[in-house]
DNA sequence: AAGCTCAGCAACCGCGGCCCG
DNA sequence: TCGGGCCGCGGTTGCTGAGCT
């Protein structure tokens, strides 16, 4: 640009941090004969600063009406909102949320709400799914849903008569997060359950025993679904996302009949899959494992391993499972249980 | 206790757009 | 129509304090 910038014109100006006498005769000349003309207000303040230092301390830090603080659930939701639809206009975005400047929004989306963007695996640009960074572990997924469809499951390496109920919830997890994060790449496996408390068909009609402990594993049809990073926060607050675990406590409750004591939950994930549903293609295996599940703690009892009532249990769970010692050893035998060259292992 | 690292945020800088003579 | 000047926006910098080693 052919113009010089203005600080550059008025040499020996004051810049870095304000002080509060600076910011009192900023604030006393801005109250008593309003903004006007940003260029001579400083020399008609007694300030020796540029206008635009002026402006921007008023703006930003000044001003009355300025809110501080937190910013609310809503607030967030309103600037990722906002930010898929118009991108870094950030002043575009302030307007809408009163009491908020484009430099406190800008900061905060690109000190917290990219961070944590990235951590969800989406890209705080296109607000589309980080697919690329992700493809390693989409194959993993698409290997263990290959396995699952091709009803390999009864005898499979991957789950077997020895897999635990606790190992299928690490691996749920794992894969809803996957699901959570790429819906359209991940086929939907939606539940794993026990038949405890929830006869299925089979069962009523006396075709299975009702007193050994299954698993049942429901793959539903994979909807096309592909989500902005929108539809996944609100997913995420709201659980409305597709593919997170729904437990109902009249579901814990029910019990299976004849057994209103039972201990063992039964754990249902669905795409809002009724209880006592069961799709069409249903795969069922055996279970050596069990889980507790009081009316009390309708959680899992899974050491740090939560009930998903919303999108966020889902990912404080991620943390822990990340954080538990165990899980570098969970994470081993997924990988060589998926493996196509892999040898029998624990799962 | 000292040094180091890093996250958070206030402030700066340069550019584009608009207005006006 | 053009050029100069001002304002506002968005990217970037650098200071500060907290946490860690």
């Amino acid at each position: 640009m052919g113009r010089s910038p203005c600080c550059d014109q008025d040499k020996g100006v004051k810049k870095g941090p304000w002080v509060p006498e600076e910011d009192d005769k900023l604030t006393a000349y801005i109250e008593k004969n309003g903004c006007g003309n940003w260029r001579s207000l400083p020399k008609l303040a007694g300030l020796n600063r540029c206008g635009k230092s002026c402006r921007l301390r008023w703006m930003n830090y000044l001003r009355p009406d300025i809110r501080r603080g937190e910013f609310s659930d809503e607030e967030e939701s309103t600037i990722v909102r906002l930010h898929a639809l118009l991108g870094n206009k950030w002043s575009k975005i302030a307007s809408h949320l009163p009491g908020r400047t484009d430099n406190e929004i800008k900061n905060y989306w690109n000190t917290h709400m990219r961070k944590k963007m990235l951590q969800m695996g989406i890209d705080p640009i296109t607000h589309e799914p980080r697919t690329n960074d992700l493809s390693p572990i989409l194959d993993v997924s698409q290997m263990l849903v290959a396995a699952i469809s091709n009803g390999q499951l009864g005898n499979s390496n991957l789950l077997n008569n020895n897999t635990s109920l606790e190992d299928l919830l690490k691996l749920q997890l794992i894969h809803k997060m996957l699901q959570i994060i790429t819906p359209k790449a991940i086929p939907d496996i939606t539940s794993f359950t026990t038949n405890s408390l929830n006869p299925k068909p089979e069962q009523a009609a006396g075709q299975l025993d009702a007193n050994e402990p299954h698993v049942f594993i429901n793959q539903s049809a994979n909807e096309e679904f592909m989500p902005s990073f929108e539809n996944i926060w609100h997913g995420f607050e709201d659980n409305q996302l597709p593919g997170l675990v729904t437990v109902s406590q009249k579901n814990l409750n029910s019990g299976k009949p004849g057994s209103s004591t039972t201990t063992e939950a039964n754990y249902q994930a669905g795409t809002g899959m009724m209880p006592g549903y069961y799709g069409d293609q249903l795969r069922e295996i055996p279970s050596t494992g069990s889980i507790s599940a009081s009316p009390e703690t309708s959680r899992l009892n899974y050491p740090g391993m939560t009930q998903h009532s919303t999108g966020l249990d889902v990912l404080e769970d991620w943390e822990k499972f990340l954080d538990d010692e165990t899980s570098d050893s969970c994470w081993k035998s997924f990988l060589d249980l998926t493996s196509p060259t892999s040898s029998p292992g624990p799962w």
